[in-house]
DNA sequence: ATTTAGTCTATAGTTTAAGTGGACTGATGT
DNA sequence: ACATCAGTCCACTTAAACTATAGACTAAAT
């Protein structure tokens, strides 16, 4: 399961891509639309904006934006840049990787198991793009 | 990403899936085997016997054991009983639904996709087995 | 200058993970 | 039969991560 922080992200990505191009959107807008927890929406928004994912204006007329047409980002980098590892377990993260304690991964049988998954929902994130987050 | 829990979970079964019908096995021996917290795996295990997927015996030469052969036991179905949620968000859970607070499924773009993937993912959980989780 | 809206810091609450201590139960040896 | 040992079972406590809230601060617009 994705955090609620990465759950709150898709969906804030989501409202933004049907805002693209009508410049700046209030964090307080999207929270309210979303109904996503104002301050947590707001940490969130940063780290995209870090991530140089979305832009900001202050002041009046201010708020967030994508600096990118959403049909050209994918749902696996969202989610992976508000820290949400794809994989099931981390041996078998691409980006998020680490070694299990107990096990060879040659002849893992969980590992060959979690990898075949991964591979199935990557195939999808990583296809899929925020364009595709805006309902209707 | 499962949780902790979860995947300690998972290791524990494959090793008991490795010992099937060899009598009962040591907490302490699965344990030192999987590098698992061994208090945290004794609640693990009880929540397991609980679900009716172990049974235990105690005093000397006891230990847990699977009921049932591996073979007819999913990965599925064993993360569900300690509590993960295999969808990515809840609103696309068959077993952990939740209604999304703002969104209408029916045109959510974001639930469409989620669905998508659920159901890869499901169609290799549900058919993968404990006796898979075996090493080698 | 005033208002608007994002930014930053601090903190409280909640869930998950892990550890402690001991009670209970069954097998075994004498 | 009884004592002892090996093991699970159960109730609490602690620690860490995640989620959520509050308030002061800074930049932009008019």
């Amino acid at each position: 399961m994705l955090s609620k922080k990465t759950q709150y992200a898709l969906k804030a990505l989501g409202y933004l891509a049907s805002k693209y191009d009508q410049g700046p959107v209030l964090i307080s807008e999207i929270a309210a639309s979303k109904k996503i927890p104002i301050k947590f929406l707001e940490t969130i928004l940063l780290e995209l904006k870090q991530a140089k994912m979305l832009d900001s204006k202050k002041g009046k007329g201010g708020g967030y934006y994508l600096v990118e047409n959403p049909k050209k980002i994918t749902l696996a980098k969202a989610i992976r840049i508000v820290g949400g590892p794809i994989a099931l377990i981390p041996c078998v993260s691409l980006n998020f990787y680490e070694k299990c304690a107990d096990c060879d991964e040659a002849t893992c049988g969980l590992y060959k198991s979690m990898l075949l998954t991964r591979d199935a929902t990557l195939k999808i994130l990583e296809k899929k793009t925020l364009a595709e987050l805006i309902d209707g």
